[in-house]
DNA sequence: GCCGAGACTGGAAGCGGTTGCGCACTTCCA
DNA sequence: TGGAAGTGCGCAACCGCTTCCAGTCTCGGC
């Protein structure tokens, strides 16, 4: 036993009556072993409760274990997408490690840098704001699947929700309902980014978009809000003063609810729709019209792909999620 | 540089005119290393952008990393007691690595092994379900801080909100309302874990207690509802049968937003408080009453906890957080 | 001028796994 | 019966970093 009291391979290997290389040919299942040495060797692994360091593996093998680089973990929509890849990890080998990116600084991609030192197999990333050349060195050396990017690389693959269809659906609900000085509301630093399209960047370009086609550029109206959980009262005021508009569509979840609580707090007859879905949107008090995007399907989309690419997979892949509209309390026909 | 790219150790060293070891000296800010050395090395390691791996530090040395377990990534207040931590850990040199405990056969404490096999220096669990002799012999190998547990013992810390006094201001409010017909809502699972006092178990047990005080014991009434984030229709019905209680008190958060929705929906004057407080709870259009929970100060003095054992302490600490009742609109006065 | 203390620095031995390769032993076919 | 092919297993060399310890150099005090 080791000083740290803990065994060893060379505990298992001793006790079983076999060398070091056979037990580890027999954890990691592979071709070479007797069934005899087998038994033996897996009664000892028993007896001695071991359990291999996965830093020694990874000195010359492999962590099996897949980082998920994860800004912000209070959002739903992202600890959904968690959900769904940890699941479709589930019955694999490989172990997701999360790293949370709680702090402003950290997005640039510090993190991802954080498990790529830990030598993980592949990367799960959400990180909207990462330089697509920093993600390109990356990607060169482990495999890496960012979620939610419209720039389509070679070097890494992407599961994105289709922005454009998304932000058609719920434009076209709101047209619908006779909406014409409609109002869209976007996080600040989400929407300039040199080089990266982010999703709410592009539901904006879609929103500016339709309403040109719609023949109303001249109502369309962005405004911008500070980066963080809250809209700032200056944000409020700028969208609810008089000449209001009859509808706003919001970027992000959270911000949604903060406008539709503004907009029903001022007792306004204006229409709230967002982006993602909640149990809480769905909640009947609240009822807030939003694109949902499966959140669940894209985290296990991500997996799949990571998988194949640490299978051998060499040419990039693109999946797109499609969203749906879920229409409720929140907007209502134009009076 | 070394196959997969990537500068080693050597390299650098290679590159600063000096030994591996210097450099090692260097990049720890041991002891031992004159200006002038650690300047060319310092230049040397920016020139080839340097990282030095976690898992070859991990054989010999420290891996400077922190594990944290989180069951249920979803649920509001696990993730404030995450920020807290990562936000506390934020100008360290530690590392916070999160492992997610997706599926109800992890939480038996297998993902604390997980950690265990990275060589973690101190593990945060939120594991409430994990059994007490398990995490002693974990324990005994790394620092480990459970939150939200009630066993006391001298091997591991813990951080626990004070669920007695908790219990005791939603009662005391709910009493005070004039309510006499209160029941308790928990989820089954979370209460009847031999040798381990859940939260909601320790809450229960006081509600009966102050029930009992009140002189209310016959009327005293608890539901159980399976586990997981629905409240059953059955339970519902339970609950809201004729006869039905005039306040209900639920052990955890979502579920209590559950509860107050079918209360709502059943346009029922049926009071709800919960516990954990959310930025949804305050809402306007729900305004849950709720025993608020300080998780952000509750991830932060783990991870204190933490580094001071690290730091050497060995005699055990248990801290405990206050909880705040916000009394919303979810609770009235009995007609 | 010598010596001991103190400040730097590097050599080399690990840490706990994995892996390439060679050896011994079987089996198969001509 | 001989040799080729195949199977099972272990030796030893790593992987990249830390740590122990010994060696060198400097410097001040006697």
């Amino acid at each position: 036993m080791a000083r740290s009291g803990a065994a060893t391979i060379v505990d298992v290997a001793r006790l079983a009556g076999v060398s070091p290389a056979a037990v580890s040919k027999v954890i990691r299942g592979a071709y070479g072993v007797s069934p005899s040495m087998r038994e033996r060797v897996e009664a000892a692994i028993e007896q001695l409760a071991y359990r291999p360091r996965v830093a020694a593996r990874a000195m010359r093998g492999s962590t099996f274990s897949i980082g998920i680089e994860l800004p912000h973990p209070g959002y739903h929509f992202f600890t959904t997408i968690l959900q769904g890849a940890t699941a479709a990890l589930g019955h694999t080998r490989y172990q997701p490690i999360v790293v949370p990116t709680a702090t402003e600084a950290e997005r640039d991609g510090r993190a991802l840098d954080l498990l790529a030192d830990r030598q993980v197999d592949g990367i799960v990333a959400v990180s909207p704001l990462v330089s697509p050349d920093r993600l390109e060195r990356l990607a060169a050396r482990i495999p890496v699947v960012l979620l939610g990017r419209h720039d389509r690389t070679a070097s890494y693959d992407t599961v994105t929700g289709d922005d454009v269809e998304g932000t058609r659906q719920v434009m076209k609900h709101l047209l619908g309902l006779g909406h014409r000085r409609i109002a869209y509301l976007v996080q600040e630093g989400q929407a300039a980014m040199p080089g990266i399209r982010t999703p709410q960047e592009t539901r904006m370009e879609q929103y500016l978009e339709h309403m040109h086609r719609a023949g109303l550029g001249a109502a369309a109206r962005v405004v911008r809000t500070v980066d963080g959980d809250v809209v700032p009262e200056s944000a409020v005021e700028a969208l609810l003063a008089p000449e209001r508009p009859t509808a706003i569509l919001v970027g992000r979840h959270e911000l949604a609810l903060e406008m539709l609580q503004a907009v029903t707090a001022r007792g306004l007859d204006v229409s709230v729709a967002g982006y993602d879905d909640t149990c809480l949107a769905g909640h009947p008090a609240i009822s807030l019209t939003c694109v949902d995007q499966d959140g669940v399907e894209m985290g296990a989309k991500a997996i799949r792909l990571l998988l194949e690419r640490i299978g051998g997979r060499t040419e990039a892949a693109h999946l797109t999620v499609e969203p749906t509209l879920k229409a409720r309390a929140s907007t209502r026909p134009v009076r």
